[in-house]
DNA sequence: ACTGATTACGCAGTACGTAATTATA
DNA sequence: TATAATTACGTACTGCGTAATCAGT
């Protein structure tokens, strides 16, 4: 048995099952991985695929159940280099980082100063993509840590550090119906509404807000970043809610800020790994930062 | 990175950092060990031993911090040769099994019997040691389950299942003065013990409950397991503290058993596997007959 | 016809063994 | 002196690539 086998196996399962392009990525020949998986299905016993004809059709129960365990074998194996790395040199290597596009602008800038100014030759890859497909990225071992609000906590396999709870706020132009009075969600709801896209910083605890009063509302427009919510906003398309930190920033010329923490509960920004992955001590680090600057945001 | 060369660096870790003794293991010259293990360091970029002359002399830190994530691999390998080889032919196998004299001897021939009317063709291996050292068999895998007394609990990385709860028994010659009238500690404390010795089968719960009263003992004698410690006891050594179940035995020709429940707490027997296992389907079927006689017992 | 998988065969790299060398107890 | 580790060199094996063959869309 040989980590190649098992390896060439996971990227059978993530390519369709398609030989041809598993020996692309694997930067081999067809032929070659071709024979490699019958000498594992031959020392195994048993076949992983079952054929139609020449082409593989599906993967045998056999297979699903020992993708798992090559999962945990490669993580194995890139912690064992991870700590090699680390004892030859603790400062160099990389970091990737996993984010949604409103934590990248508004709370990690300082984050990143400060550890680049610590660890100048760590190699920073940002990863930009919604919560889903950050918790993804942490399982297929493409990032090291994500920091997002949602979806991070309810996973058992991965190890979380609150970083800050934030609130919502409305941002509207001057001349904005809602830039004056008493707000109210039933006022609010009466007018379109710019918000961010489901699965995406908090927008479920907005949506439930609402529902909870039976209120109907008219979210004309959905972003997954703040900056393209405040432009149309600005452009008079409606009212936006956005991260109150959000807010924090230059560009903001004339639009009101209207503080909305009591109309929805607060949210938490948290960081994450995978449980088993060993920590090179920058990445150890980082969190360490991430978890400080949060504290000083609070 | 081998597989081979991995598992290399755990054998020299087991065996004195002595190439020589693990090529023996591992069935090579060597030459060849210290050529993969040349080849490892050079890949890692730091060494694993710190050499005084020619001979390790001792593993380096990255050594000891690899160690772990190569147990980690070595598990995920014995989990997919398990899972084939259980989706091969689920019937046929072995079973190692780590566990205490006394287990073995009164407890679970009852449990062995069932498991082989259903799987004849699964090969059961014994072996016996102490609590301490069958926690150790499964850490190093070397034995699928352990049913024992001790220590199993105590384990975060193990898997516990209890099986039965019992108390001790004192057995006596019939004309030993502590075969007739009320028995209290203060009594029995007055006349030589025999019983386990530390470490097995709740002799600790003995001597917290004779040292709560703070009566000093005269244990004469202490065994491993319950047969030697009848035998003496017909010797007229004096009297014998021991596991109640032990007593249902055909060969007790004239010993007296008397209740002890009232003075030490239960024990409690119970089966532990190491968490990440895979279990064969058998293996699992055992740990369900092992609970199912354990409950019959109560 | 074309794409995709298997089989056959030659070549290159890798790992082992034997043996010589060097170092330690 | 005996034991243990490294280095050198020849050999066998394993895994890849090219190419031909076979099977499905």
């Amino acid at each position: 048995m040989k980590i190649t086998q098992l390896q060439l196996l996971k990227v059978l399962l993530n390519n369709g099952l398609n030989i041809s392009e598993a020996a692309k990525q694997m930067f081999v020949v067809q032929s070659a991985v071709s024979r490699q998986l019958s000498l594992l299905e031959e020392e195994l016993g048993m076949p992983l695929f079952v054929r139609k004809g020449k082409r593989l059709d599906a993967p045998t129960p056999l297979c699903l159940d020992i993708a798992g365990e090559i999962d945990n074998m490669e993580l194995a194996l890139e912690n064992i280099r991870a700590v090699a790395d680390d004892h030859r040199d603790a400062r160099v290597g990389e970091l990737r980082l996993a984010t949604t596009h409103t934590q990248a602008k508004y709370f990690l800038p300082s984050v990143i100063n400060e550890f680049r100014e610590k660890y100048p030759k760590v190699k920073i890859h940002f990863f930009q993509g919604n919560p889903a497909q950050l918790v993804d990225m942490l399982h297929k071992r493409e990032a090291d840590v994500a920091v997002c609000t949602e979806e991070l906590q309810e996973h058992s396999d991965l190890i979380t550090h609150k970083c800050y709870d934030w609130n919502h706020a409305l941002i509207v132009p001057p001349e904005h119906p809602l830039a004056k009075g008493k707000l109210t969600l039933e006022r609010i709801a009466e007018y379109p509404l710019l918000t961010y896209v489901f699965g995406f910083t908090g927008r479920t605890k907005i949506q439930e807000a609402f529902e909870a009063l039976k209120l109907k509302t008219d979210i004309t427009f959905a972003a997954t970043d703040t900056d393209v919510i405040k432009s149309y906003v600005k452009l008079g398309f409606g009212a936006g809610i956005i991260a109150k930190m959000a807010f924090e920033d230059k560009s903001n010329d004339g639009l009101l800020l209207r503080d909305m923490s009591e109309f929805f509960p607060s949210s938490t920004t948290t960081a994450a790994y995978v449980k088993s992955k060993f920590l090179k001590s920058y990445l150890q680090e980082f969190i360490d930062i991430l978890v400080k600057h949060g504290k000083l945001n609070m």
